[in-house]
DNA sequence: TATAAACCCTGTAGCAACTATAGGGTCAAG
DNA sequence: CTTGACCCTATAGTTGCTACAGGGTTTATA
């Protein structure tokens, strides 16, 4: 059970097979071995590489930080504190983007709030959109 | 002061001059006139225009969201159901990017705090990207 | 055995929303 | 009259895929 067309890699890891092929061009999936027809044929090491690669896909990982984890697990005899830094690295960056997203929430929320319906020219919505009312002081 | 450059507004608007451009290639600014010498000369209108614009993509809203509040906006005697309809979805988009987020950050938290350094070869960054421990019971 | 479905191949273009560069022309100040 | 700041167009790059187009191969079945 240890060959598999990418067909079946694609299965077994849920990855579109042009993903797979982009992963090989890009460089971060390694090229299998062909078949005389010139087939794709994988192994169990490309099956757990792929895993890897999805799992971290999953997490919010980037290609290059993938890159990096993937170089750095190579020496498993090395500290980890490069890989924990990657991964603190991208925590903060995900807990920046939180921060981003529920302040805009909020803003989203209290306008609709605001709007209790009615025409188009009263519109809560339009208005927080509206550039004149925000920054601006009501001029002299 | 109702003209201006393209680098003015720009400044006006916290918008990169390319950003003007494409915002007008792509049909969301409307094209201004032009001097002699084939320079664009924006106007108050303009201004606004493209504040709202500005201010609609802060708040996360598409470019295709913006088109249709720019549409709607347009007939103030409308009631504003749609509007408040995009602006509602535009949430709950949110509300769901959010949710996903925070769910990483659980994951990227726990998987940090386990691991108190050490060789790559124990990471449990590394163990919680490989993909054999998840989703599988300990074979037969 | 024929033939059709299901699979594989390469190469290229498209998505969102910009950003950056190349290779020019124009305008104001000193 | 030259320097520098500004403007112009057109094109390519960014991120991480996804979707063709236009083929070849393998497998199942009638
Ligand atoms: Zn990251
Ligand atoms: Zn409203
Ligand atoms: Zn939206
Ligand atoms: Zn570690």
């Amino acid at each position: 059970m240890g060959n598999m067309t990418i067909g079946r890699l694609g299965r077994e890891t849920s990855t579109k097979v042009e993903t797979i092929r982009y992963y090989e061009k890009i460089g971060l999936l390694p090229e299998p071995r062909r078949t005389a027809a010139n087939y794709r044929v994988y192994t169990d090491a490309h099956l757990n590489l792929l895993g890897f690669i999805r799992r971290a896909r999953e997490l919010g990982f980037s290609i290059d930080d993938i890159r990096d984890l993937l170089r750095l697990a190579a020496h498993g005899e090395a500290p980890c504190d490069d890989i924990d830094r990657i991964a603190a690295q991208h925590l903060e960056t995900t807990e920046k983007k939180i921060a981003l997203l529920m302040q805009l929430r909020r803003e989203l929320r209290d306008t609709l709030e605001s709007c209790k319906g009615g025409r188009v020219a009263e519109c809560k919505v339009i208005v927080a959109l509206s550039p004149e009312p925000r920054g601006g002081q009501t001029g002299a």
